[in-house]
DNA sequence: AAGTGCCAAATTTTT
DNA sequence: TTTGGCACTT
């Protein structure tokens, strides 16, 4: 048995006394994942067998946090649970059932990168491509693309409401729209979006796959309910329908995924689709101190539209949460790393403590000032492995062994040859890939005479990789034929990407399906370190979407500047999702929580400009938070920090290495100097250990850091 | 017509 | 750090 005595009543009533469809909306840190899992393991407690217990969440961090959790509170008990992203479940059903909806025997799943390519191909093969104003930008035509899946009424709006001026192009748009899909089916490919909808197609036309897939799974339990779109919730509405046992927890104020078609609105209709819902309300608070949550329930406050649900802690502290602003993002980050040092050294470990912030760039500085202070830290968010083009080029040779139509990746092949282009590489793709054994095409193709000799390497390598081996052995065989060329591709970072490629050689030999290792490679790409698991003792820097479900002793949001956090393009409701992630940045923290800004930044025009702090900060209520800063770290004790951090790291003051580094004693008042970013200007003033006063004609006086600025004397 | 090389520009969030 | 455009070469 589970021991549940940390459950609050409700709780305990959600888990143990309520069958048929439930709805909990709960706060943040309230425990819902918790209820869940114990609900997990009354279950199981019960006799349900655990293969056909279903969890589903969002994204991939939170269902490996479930899982984990789950394994941690259950042992062996939930070995055969079925827990997972909607998408990878999807593609498990329509590995299995695709039959019914005549699939293909192979498909490949692909990644937005590849969609955007296969847009751009289809919009050049039309004619759509060039004078790009008036056609939709990349982003508007995804969303009209994928919306169109989600929402398809709505597509006019979109056009017509916010892009009027494109009206002439709406055939353009359509045809465009039709060719995608067609391209997709006759290469075996599929999106992320098409997974979801084929898996409610099958739900909904296949009798009897939805019997069987009904009985396979006799309980569902959704966490992150509100992030779920309106194909996900009909989904989840037909699997359930035949025996109603759905469990599903939400809170609208968490609700950060719009931008891909999520819908806190779910929520509100769940006990209209389901009779007799019972509807749980969680509000006491398990995480953080009843100052923080005052704060963060002071950010939610100012929300348009809100279901109001008071949270209350009762956990002690007397520490309010800081604000400090920076005179710019150096400091900032100097900031960050002189506190992080301190609670370092007061005992606090590492691994509690995490930097969030709005988007990945947003880190850069920072990044370097940890690196250089000596801190170890694992970033979550922005570019994953499986992104970046030497990988890409590799799986390309994998993707195509697996599902010999994909063009996509032909292309890519065709591309690293020498002397061959993307005209030259489209003509090869067009030519074989169509045909019912590309490979054989491929062999009798008449090279071109400037680059026949690379061909026929390929040629080869592709006969050996068809007598399939197990994936690390293929790896083997393609790395002997891509080495040489990606030494000459990429001659600058040779040895990083080098040694990303190993990683992925260490990956592959876990596998021992060649199909797995796609799949799992698309829907679930391994980030770019080696083994999270392994080192423990380390600091977190995430983006806030990253950091959903995950909790903190202490945590710090960077960047909560003007134009920077909200989003300067978001408007509207965007807006509100903007103050929303706010929310969930800030109800990570446990103990203690810090919002910083930098005063001031540098803009796209590469010129230094003055930003102020967040709206979303301005509008908080001045009790609840500390103000640091001014006095204590503009002073001294910042100036400390960045000559520590100068000194241990060169590179940061002159990357490029062949500037002499300047020391005081090179400059007098009145000395003659160029700044790349200010232009020229005047030494007016010296100050004590490294630091100018320079009075720039087109900037006005600045105070600038000898360490830092990029000086050069003229005269 | 294709390929190469260089400089400039931009860079939200994720399944 | 990667992409796009432009001029130049093959």
């Amino acid at each position: 048995m589970i021991p549940r005595e940390d459950l609050n009543s409700r709780q305990y009533e959600a888990v143990t006394t309520i069958t048929g469809p439930v709805l909990v909306i709960a706060g943040a840190g309230s425990g819902k994942t918790r209820t869940l899992i114990y609900r997990l393991a009354h279950l199981i407690d019960t006799g349900v067998p655990p293969d056909s217990i279903l969890l589903l969440t969002f994204t991939r961090k939170a269902a490996q946090e479930m899982m984990f959790r789950a394994s941690h509170l259950l042992d062996d008990s939930c070995q055969g649970v079925v827990g997972g992203t909607f998408h990878a479940i999807a593609n498990m059903l329509l590995r299995r059932y695709g039959g019914y909806l005549g699939f293909q025997s192979s498909f490949t799943i692909i990644d937005q990168a590849d969609s955007e390519g296969i847009i751009n191909l289809l919009k050049s093969s039309l004619g759509l491509s060039g004078k790009g104003k008036q056609f939709p930008t990349k982003r508007v035509l995804r969303n009209i693309i994928s919306g169109s899946v989600n929402k398809s009424k709505e597509i006019d709006d979109l056009v017509f409401e916010q892009y009027g001026h494109l009206s002439e192009h709406i055939d353009d748009i359509i045809s465009l729209q039709k060719h995608y899909q067609e391209f997709k089916i006759n290469h075996g490919l599929m999106d992320y979006d098409d997974l979801l909808v084929n898996w409610k197609r099958l739900l909904e036309d296949v009798p009897e796959a939805r019997e069987e897939i009904s009985q396979r799974f006799s309980h569902i339990m959704v966490d992150e309910y509100q992030d779920t779109n309106l194909i996900q919730a009909d989904i989840i509405t037909l699997m359930a329908r035949s025996h109603k046992n759905v469990m599903v927890v939400g809170d609208d104020s968490q609700s950060i995924y719009s931008f891909r078609g999520a819908d806190f609105y779910n929520i509100m209709r769940f006990p209209k689709v389901f009779d007799n819902t019972r509807i749980i309300k969680l509000e006491e608070n398990y995480r953080s101190t009843q100052p923080i949550l005052k704060l963060t329930n002071d950010i939610i406050r100012n929300a348009s539209e809100k279901y109001t649900k008071r949270l209350y802690s009762n956990i002690e502290g007397e520490l309010r949460p800081a604000v400090y602003g920076g005179v710019d993002e150096q400091n900032e980050a100097a900031f960050v790393v002189n506190k992080i040092k301190s609670l370092h050294e007061d005992g606090m470990a590492l691994e509690d403590i995490a930097v969030l912030f709005r988007s990945g760039f947003h880190s850069y500085k920072l990044e370097v000032a940890l690196t250089s202070a000596g801190f170890d830290f694992e970033k979550r968010g922005g570019l994953k492995l499986t992104e970046s083009a030497h990988i890409k080029d590799v799986l390309a040779f994998l993707r195509v062994v697996v599902n010999p139509g994909d063009t996509l990746s032909w292309n890519r092949i065709f591309l690293q040859i020498d002397k061959v282009g993307p005209k030259t590489a489209q003509k090869i793709t067009t030519v074989i890939a169509t045909k019912d054994d590309p490979f054989a095409e491929l062999a009798c193709y008449k090279p071109g005479a400037s680059w026949s000799e690379g061909f026929k390497k390929l040629i080869t390598l592709m006969k050996e990789l068809q007598e399939t081996g197990p994936p690390a052995s293929l790896f083997e065989l393609i790395m002997c034929y891509y080495e040489p060329l990606f030494e000459s591709i990429y001659r600058d970072d040779y040895p990083r990407r080098k040694r990303e490629l190993e990683q992925l050689k260490g990956i592959m030999a876990s596998y021992d399906s060649l199909q797995a290792f796609i799949d799992d490679t698309t829907l679930d790409p391994p980030e770019s370190e080696i083994s999270p698991q392994a080192v423990k003792e380390r600091l977190i820097l995430s983006t806030i979407h990253s950091a959903k479900g995950l909790e903190w002793d202490v945590v710090f949001v960077v960047g909560l500047a003007e134009g920077r956090f909200p989003h300067i393009a978001a408007m509207g409701n965007q807006r509100e999702e903007e103050r929303r992630l706010f929310y969930v940045a800030a109800t990570r923290a446990k103990k203690e929580l810090y919002l910083c800004y930098p005063k001031e930044m540098i803009g796209s025009d590469r010129r230094f400009m003055r930003v102020g702090k967040s709206p979303f900060l301005q509008e908080l209520n001045r009790e609840l938070y500390r103000e640091l800063g001014g006095e204590k770290y503009s002073g001294n004790r910042y100036r400390l920090a960045k000559e520590q951090e100068s000194g241990n790291d060169i590179s940061f003051a002159g990357k490029t290495g062949r500037r002499v580094k300047l020391s005081i004693s090179d400059f007098t008042v009145g000395t003659k100097v160029n700044h790349p970013f200010f232009g020229e200007g005047e030494v007016k003033k010296i100050k004590k250990p490294s630091t100018l006063d320079i009075h720039f004609c087109r900037h006005g006086l600045k105070t600038l850091h000898l360490n830092y600025a990029k000086l050069t004397i003229l005269s």
